[in-house]
DNA sequence: CACGTCACCTGCGTGC
DNA sequence: TGCACGCAGGTGACGT
């Protein structure tokens, strides 16, 4: 499910119910989910750590605890609610951090990842159908963190670096946009979003784009990614309720509808196994490689 | 270094 | 209805 502007979402609207908060005690449903450690340090270590900060790092949600980070990576279908730890474990249910009453009551979250009866005893869960999502309980983040390209909100992050980035290599422009040690945070929707706004063909290669290109890359991705957060992410299905971007997409999941600028049909083909979504009118390339 | 392939998982929609 | 198949927002380990 998740890209930047989901677990950005996610991360915005659980803050307010974890800061100050103590776990009390972790109940590990699905071993594999912890990266590090292993379940019985992990419990041990968590518990009695105190919430200081949660924030977000390309895709991952980060919570600044006492003596540790506690890094949450959600992968294909994870999600992060909070629960009244009363309430029963759901079956997709892979961990569950039980936290200390609030000492003070948190402001009231209308929308649905945070039930209003929950706010007394509440517990984060941390739900995962396909279980590739992962944790890492660290005492430095950087060991996780440490290879991530820049985030686009990052002042290093400019229409000059892409250009000279996107020219140290020579690749396929989607596939590297999606490599998270070039620039962190896309995924395959905003991806494809991004480079039709830019106009640019997905396949093109990533030391013939102009300066030009670059600018509009650039804008293209912090707008998106902007809209994204925006409209609290996409939703598909059954996983993640709650954000509205899935309405505004322009070419992804949208193979034989019109384009939103000229009317032609968005095609789909395969790009490094990931199914790629553009105009093939307004997203011309000149070669391929 | 760049790219292809497979693996990790579960569940949903489609077509026969 | 049952069943096989293809597909899914991500990443990492291989081999060429």
């Amino acid at each position: 499910m998740p890209e930047l502007p989901e677990v950005e979402t996610i991360a915005r609207k659980l803050k307010p119910h974890l800061l100050g908060k103590m776990i009390m005690e972790a109940d590990v449903r699905w071993a594999r989910t912890l990266a590090f450690p292993n379940p019985r340090k992990f419990k041990s270590q968590i518990k009695g750590q105190e919430i200081k900060d949660v924030t977000r790092r390309a895709k991952f949600f980060i919570m600044q605890l006492s003596d540790y980070s506690l890094l949450i990576h959600l992968r294909m279908s994870g999600d992060l609610l909070i629960k009244d730890s009363k309430i029963k474990p759901e079956k997709h249910d892979r961990l569950i951090l039980k936290l200390q009453s609030a000492k003070s009551s948190a402001p009231e979250d209308p929308s649905n990842l945070v039930h209003a009866a929950a706010l007394r005893r509440a517990s984060l869960v941390f739900n995962d159908t396909r279980k590739f999502g992962r944790v890492w309980l660290v005492s430095d983040a950087a060991e996780v963190l440490g290879r991530l390209g820049p985030e686009p909100f990052s002042k290093k992050f400019t229409p000059k670096w892409l250009h000279t980035a996107l020219h140290s290599k020579h690749r396929q422009i989607k596939p590297l946009l999606l490599d998270q040690t070039f620039l962190a945070g896309l995924g395959n929707i905003y991806t494809d979003e991004s480079l039709n706004v830019a106009k640019v063909h997905p396949l093109m290669i990533s030391d013939a784009v102009t300066v030009k290109q670059a600018e509009a890359l650039h804008n293209a991705i912090r707008n998106v990614l902007k809209e994204g957060i925006r409209r609290n992410g996409a939703s598909f299905d059954w996983v993640y309720r709650g954000g509205e971007f899935q309405n505004y997409f322009r070419v992804y999941d949208r193979a034989g509808k019109p384009c939103p600028t000229c009317g032609t049909n968005i095609e789909r083909i395969l790009v490094g196994q990931r199914s790629t979504h553009f105009c093939p009118n307004c997203q011309t390339i000149s070669f391929v490689s």
